[in-house]
DNA sequence: TTCATATGTAATGATATTCTTACATGAGAA
DNA sequence: TTCTCATGTAAGAATATCATTACATATGAA
């Protein structure tokens, strides 16, 4: 129950996350929605398609690996609307940069990164 | 049941594949192992230190995704081994290349890409 | 034959994700 | 007050993913 927007994980740990994020059709739709420009989150949910409940725990998923942020305003009629973004992320995908990554994955509960002697 | 290597998906489908294979700590290093070097699967499996089935599993999810590929060998002692290779591939992920990728998707089972009139 | 290596897969259980429905709050307009 | 539009979250069901155990096959060596 902690760690929702971790700010210290390991290189790694931030990759797959970001890759967690990513890894379904509505968060990709979510990130091309915005990629147009920003939007409140009932106005998005039109926008795609789905419902209120549903974009708001896309949303988190996202923000929680950094690639949407949102922030509250106050519009002219003094409504509450929440307003996300894209920020401006970069991912390169290569085995190389997956094999970097990867030396600095935390997950793995039993056993940690060091001693793997098979055993039978 | 069809479609384990779909070769004819779009380019959304296929981002959306190999972000999906990617999403997982064991998978990450396998594509490491790999990057390392190819290896067979018994191999592999003590290396990364995971039971053989569960990595029989995660390589046929990667397998599908392109982002490895094997071949069955046979060795000098006329035993049959897997060995498995990474593929070279490379993902360039931004909010531009995502929402273009997104375009293509083909999934959401009832609606489809067309119609998408507000209810209520 | 028996042991050790390699392969794969089926069955089952444990967790995680995904999604809907329902509820609760606040503010402006009619 | 009531309606509308915005926010959020809790509860539960339906799926999907992940992982182990067990079984089945084939080959060479002891």
């Amino acid at each position: 129950m902690k760690a929702k927007t971790d700010h210290s994980a390991s290189p790694g740990d931030e990759l797959l996350r970001a890759l967690s994020a990513l890894a379904n059709p509505h968060r990709l739709r979510i990130v091309a929605a915005l990629a147009g420009g920003r939007n409140y989150v009932s106005g998005l949910a039109r926008e795609i398609g789905i419902s209120r409940p549903l974009l708001h725990m896309h949303l988190q998923r996202l923000e929680a690996a950094r690639l949407v942020s949102g922030n509250l305003e106050l519009s002219e009629d003094g409504k509450a609307m929440k307003y996300f973004e894209v920020t401006s992320f970069a991912l390169a995908l290569t085995p190389e940069t997956v094999a970097e990554a990867a030396r600095t994955l935390s997950a793995e509960p039993p056993g940690g990164q060091r001693g793997r002697e098979q055993q039978q």
